[in-house]
Order: structure tokens, then C-alpha cells, then sequence
DNA sequence: TGCCAGGCCCTCTTTAGGGCCTT
């Protein structure tokens, strides 16, 4: 069974060495290409937010002064996650708040991540941008609420993963695009992908 | 004082620079 946790944080700012904190956190459960279950939350990390990021988010201070502590989030957030591999858009930037967040918790964070960015603008070279909104919009994905909330966006992620999956097998004969395939895929040059995916599919890129 | 990330990718590159993507 293939089984991928897509992951999103809202957070104070984009830099954890100038102080960043997370503020919400949603993971989508994905099982054989289906969501099967999802986890959010916001977190209180004793930090302000910036006015800009609540104009952005919609999240203020008062909301994650009445949220959980952000270790008692994380801890449930590892606990939902288990050792399931994970997925974010733009993942380097999710990756370093989950380990930054999970180490101020005092727990692991083992997780391989694989990025929906890296493998749209490996399979979608022609798109004009590579922003979940904009992929979003041309892939006419679901879409429930407003972007720059970590559950809308953790869906939307998801189901462009979906896409990436079908368009693997569609266009490109991979028989199970799981993902071990999504982390060599993604870290394959430009110049060598239509090798790799002539190798380990059934058909040549274009 | 003045600064303000990190990593990937492309190209007029590789002794570098600029754009993209995340909040």
C-alpha cells in the first residue's frame, strides 16, 4: 500500500535563523492516491506575528494565543505522521519547519520529504509558474476555502501529488510512481530525465 | 549600521548571478 503524508505550515515568517516560528499545521494522509484522513491545528509559540503575515493568512495573534502549545501540536502532528514519507510544496521550506519544530519538542523528525515544486517543474517545464495557486488553477483542482491556510493548502498539495501521480503513469507508463520513484525523480538534472523516465517507464518523455 | 533564508534551477556558467518558491 502506498502511503504519503502531504504536509503545510502558516508561519510567522520564512526564516527560522531570524526567529520564524510555525503557527498552523495541517497533514493530509494520502492512501493509494485518496486522502484518507487529515490532522490541523494551530499552535501557540509564544511569538508575534507580523501584520503583513496575518494579511496574508488570516491567522492573528489572538488565534494562536487560544491555541494548543506548538510542542503538545508537534508531538500529536509526529504521532499522526508515524514514519509515513512525506510530501510539501516547496518542500525544503516545510522540511526545515517540521525539524525545527520537532526538535524543539525534543522529538525526531526521520521523514523523507519529496517536493511537489522540484517534480512540477521537472514534468510541467512549459507551466508559466510553479506557485500551488497557480497549479492549482491550471490543473482545475479541488479546492476548499481560502489559499495560505495550512489545511487548504495541504489539500490542494495533495491533489496536485494526485495529478503528478496519474500524469506519471499516463504519460510516462510508471507503473507505481511511489515515493521512493517521486524522490529519484525529483532529484534527476533536467538533461537526464527523459533517460530516467525512459528507463523506468514504459514510454520516452514526449 | 544595516542587515533580513535556503535551496534549486537556468544560463550570456562553472573564478557567478539572478529568478523562483515557501511565510
Amino acid at each position: 500500500m502506498s502511503r504519503i503524508a502531504v504536509i503545510d505550515f502558516e508561519t510567522t515568517g520564512i526564516s527560522i535563523s531570524q526567529g520564524s516560528r510555525a503557527t498552523e499545521v495541517a497533514i493530509v494522509l494520502m492512501e493509494n492516491g485518496q486522502p484518507v484522513d487529515r490532522y490541523q491545528s494551530l499552535m501557540n509559540a509564544g511569538v508575534s506575528i507580523p501584520p503583513f503575515i496575518t494579511q496574508l493568512t488570516g491567522i492573528t495573534n489572538a488565534m494562536v494565543a487560544a491555541a494548543p502549545p506548538a510542542t503538545q501540536v508537534m508531538a500529536e502532528a509526529a504521532r499522526f505522521v508515524g514514519d509515513t514519507p512525506m510530501v510539501a510544496h516547496n518542500a525544503g521550506f516545510d522540511r526545515r519547519f517540521w525539524q525545527a519544530e520537532l526538535a524543539l519538542a525534543g522529538l525526531p523528525a526521520p521523514q523523507p520529504f519529496a517536493c511537489t515544486v522540484l517534480l512540477s517543474r521537472r514534468l510541467y517545464p512549459d507551466a508559466p509558474s510553479h506557485k500551488l495557486g497557480m497549479l492549482a488553477e491550471r490543473f482545475a483542482l479541488p479546492r476548499n476555502g481560502a489559499a495560505h491556510r495550512a489545511l487548504v493548502d495541504a489539500e490542494m498539495a495533495a491533489w496536485l501529488l494526485v495529478r503528478i501521480q496519474h500524469d506519471l503513469r499516463e504519460r510516462h507508463g510508471v507503473a507505481e510512481p511511489d515515493h521512493a520513484f517521486l524522490c529519484a525523480l525529483q532529484t534527476c538534472t533536467t538533461k537526464a530525465l527523459p533517460r530516467f523516465l525512459a528507463a523506468n517507464g514504459r514510454r520516452p518523455v514526449h
